[in-house]
DNA sequence: GTTCTAGAAC
DNA sequence: GTTCTAGAAC
């Protein structure tokens, strides 16, 4: 019990955690281990705006487990992830995910620091916000965290890296959760969006495609604009992702400056697709996005559609490649261009539960191994 | 996003 | 008994 109590106390005694504006519009924000901190309409936060009570919300963080509860005490909506905080209760937010303080607005993010892999360190500016608990810690008041390193930008023409087209494989041991590298968009003075511009290296899950997307093992060609992955876990003999070098969260982030980008995209996904129908007309591809993309940096789909691999194992696996939930690229492109933005469609996570079905004849599947076995031969 | 596993389904 | 799945943990 003893030895447990000095781990928990080392492990306080190292790892901080950070509230960050993901428009920098304010310095960092530290939030103590288990000491609630109050969040809204302060000077120090930079919002003015009369939706959002002083008192909007309360974050407790919790530095052992690397998560923060959030409770709502605002009568204005609050959101984790676009999904909007029941009041007075506690929501669970986690590094990676977007916390909106207020109707949408506000972005922010949480980020732990003093972990094993840190070796460098930078002093935080500390704003002073009113807390429930005034009990900081000296070393709260000058608290380090890693500074990133600096790679070189790839250059501007395309770069086909690993040229040879065949079925996805078990990649590398070499794990895409290996979040010790920086992203390429760090290097990137120009063009910065989101939250590129002071993005610490995070290390939660959702963050995975940013470090795929500068591992050997999986990037396949780049280009100025856009690098394309194999998928790490294979939903068919062939799956890639293409994402774009710019730091562009998902498809709810995207605005009509980005139409061309998303074209580019869909063309050099065409392109891949094609050196394998050129040789094996039969194989049919799907171009997308999900609805609600669980990786953070958004990426579109280059997908066969035969179905056929191990690490295809869940309904919801196949629920978000074979119904709505799976959005054409092109109809995203459309919707940006007729409405200037792209649907909300958190709604269609149901989807993710349908019961499952062929996608070719439709005929209702009992359960995955069943299904599995049934598309091998179904061709209508 | 994946892995792990308890408990439901068979 | 084994297989399968959903939810928690990461």
């Amino acid at each position: 019990m003893r030895i447990l109590y000095r781990i928990l106390k080392m492990a306080n005694d190292t790892i901080k955690c950070y509230l960050e504006c993901c428009k920098s519009s304010h310095p960092k924000l530290p939030l103590p281990h288990n000491v609630p901190v109050i969040i809204g309409r302060t000077p120090e936060l930079c919002i003015t705006d009369k939706l959002c009570s002083r008192s909007q919300l309360e974050l407790t963080s919790n530095c052992y487990k690397r998560y923060v509860l959030v409770k709502r005490l605002g009568a204005n909506q609050s959101q984790i992830n676009g999904i909007d905080i029941e009041r007075n209760k506690s929501s669970r937010l986690e590094e990676g995910q977007d916390l909106h303080v207020v109707n949408g607005k506000y972005p922010h993010r949480v980020y732990f620091t003093g972990c094993q892999n840190d070796t460098k360190t930078e002093k935080a500016v500390v704003p002073k916000l009113p807390t429930k608990n005034t009990d900081l810690t000296k070393s709260d008041l000058s608290i380090k965290q890693p500074e990133r390193k600096k790679i070189k930008v790839s250059e501007n023409k395309p770069k086909v890296l690993n040229t040879k087209i065949k079925p996805q494989e078990k990649s590398s041991s070499k794990s895409v959760y290996a979040f010790d590298s920086p992203s390429p968009m760090s290097s990137r003075s120009e063009k910065k969006t989101e939250s590129t511009k002071s993005a610490p290296a995070h290390k939660h899950w959702s963050q995975g495609l940013k470090s795929a997307m500068e591992d050997p093992e999986l990037v396949v060609q780049e280009d100025e604009h856009i690098v394309v992955i194999k998928d790490k876990y294979p939903k068919a003999k062939y799956h890639w992702l293409i994402l774009p070098k710019d730091s562009i969260s998902s498809t709810k982030n995207l605005s009509t400056d980005n139409i061309e980008l998303l074209k580019h995209i869909l063309k050099v996904g065409h392109e891949i697709a094609s050196e394998v129908t050129d040789q094996q007309p039969d194989v049919e591809f799907r171009f997308g996005y999900h609805a609600v993309a669980s990786m953070s940096q958004m990426h579109m789909h280059v997908i066969s559609q035969d179905f056929q691999s191990s690490s295809f194992k869940t309904k919801k696996h196949w629920n978000s490649f074979t119904t709505d939930y799976f959005v054409d690229a092109p109809d995203i492109i459309n919707e940006l261009e007729t409405e200037g933005k792209v649907k909300d469609r958190r709604t269609m996570t149901s989807l993710l539960n349908q019961p499952l079905k062929c996608h070719r004849c439709k005929k209702p599947q009992k359960n995955i191994p069943t299904l599995k076995k049934h598309i091998e031969s179904c061709q209508k």
